[in-house]
DNA sequence: ATTTAAATTTAGACAAATCTAAAAATTATA
DNA sequence: TATAATTTTTAGATTTGTCTAAATTTAAAT
């Protein structure tokens, strides 16, 4: 399996977990930054090796041999993550891109004894779950935070955007996975919140609200 | 810079290593596995780029700047294996070729972090020297077992053949790095060698004696 | 010093992954 | 339901790294 073919399946993968229905063409090209035409190239191949389903003009999905590939694609991605924040001291925003690169290291015995190393975390530093190495994923039931109302109390258990900017932002704010978080105020007027972390109010807009999960 | 490109600077810089003296293309296709065609285009590509000094039909040697890159690849190969020995528990055998492909992970604060994490290792779980981040390097004066005479005592420092097959024949002899070896008697008809490892006495053949360093 | 052999380079082709521009199919709109 | 707009696919070109086969240069041998 080649760079790119891991990176469409890993693509397809993110964009069906959020809805389940078909992926269209258009929206792996824009997710990857490409052309749509390279994305029909790509799907042929991937079709003839049976990772996805793939019809013309209908759109695509994964296989089962499809969806365990990317999933492992994913094990490998958050488990190099882990390694990078606890063992490394990198930070949260910092580890991606390099993430990206070692997701595509061949060898199920390194990244076995990686996890092993790590002591078999479930999630990677941004909260999301990491499946373990027969694909099974431990799915923690969460909301996020802009579906909170006045009142509640959680626990930060992850971000949606795990964009450098947004992750330095919370930073900035002193919001961390383990945080908790109140919800003292919802502004109806711009749907903004005013909430409490630790010991400190602050306001936030509710697009921070809705990338952020709670628990 | 792409992995192909590194590969070729990465065996020019050992190819020089040996003897100092030009590489021929033949030299270069032989020791990658590819066709002499191959490898002239790719030195046309690379001395563009000014990594090597290439004359057609005389050889090539790498520059400066060249020598600096080759080197921060042997330091990631190098930095990558102790990790892996180290950390991971992977045997010496088996950690080439999984470094071959991490030594293209292109970041230097992760190399730089994974040095740190590793304590700075100065060599290899070879006994192979790791280049620093300027691309220094702690040369240590070192003699094949080959070249010593009966009665000598010396401490295995490293290893000159890597392959899988004879490392895996040394972990059979208990020949380890650190190992002591005293020569016991060279037989002059087949120029063997009868050897003390530890407690054992064994005799190794003048092809397992000519790559096993000794200091 | 020629001729022969070996090494190296050039020329042209190919596969992978991408692109642009044009054609075809689907979806939305009037 | 036609027609327009959008989406998707096809056709053909490009880049990178490789190959084969032929041509060229260098080295070796008579």
């Amino acid at each position: 399996m080649t760079f790119s073919e891991e990176n469409y399946l890993k693509t397809i993968y993110h964009l069906t977990a959020i809805s389940d229905i078909d992926v269209s063409t258009n929206a792996i090209a824009e997710k990857m930054e490409t052309k749509a035409s390279s994305v029909t190239d790509m799907l042929k191949k991937l079709s003839e090796k049976d990772l996805v389903n793939y019809i013309k003009y209908q759109g695509v999905s994964l296989t089962d041999k499809g969806k365990l590939a990317a999933k492992m694609i994913v094990r490998k991605h958050r488990l190099w993550e882990c390694f990078l924040v606890e063992k490394l001291d990198f930070s949260w925003d910092e580890v991606h891109d390099i993430a990206e690169q070692l997701e595509h290291i061949k060898s199920e015995k390194l990244i076995n004894k990686l996890d092993d190393f790590l002591g078999n975390p479930t999630e990677d530093p941004h909260g999301d779950p990491i499946p373990d190495a027969q694909g099974r994923i431990i799915k923690v039931e969460k909301q996020l935070l802009s579906e909170f109302d006045k009142n509640q109390i959680g626990i930060c258990v992850g971000v949606k955007d795990t964009s450098s900017d947004f992750l330095k932002y919370l930073d900035k704010q002193e919001i961390a996975l383990g945080s908790q978080i109140e919800i003292i105020e919802k502004e109806s007027f711009d749907s903004s919140f005013r909430i409490r972390v630790g010991s400190k109010e602050l306001t936030v807009s509710n697009k921070i609200a809705s990338n952020i999960y709670i628990k």
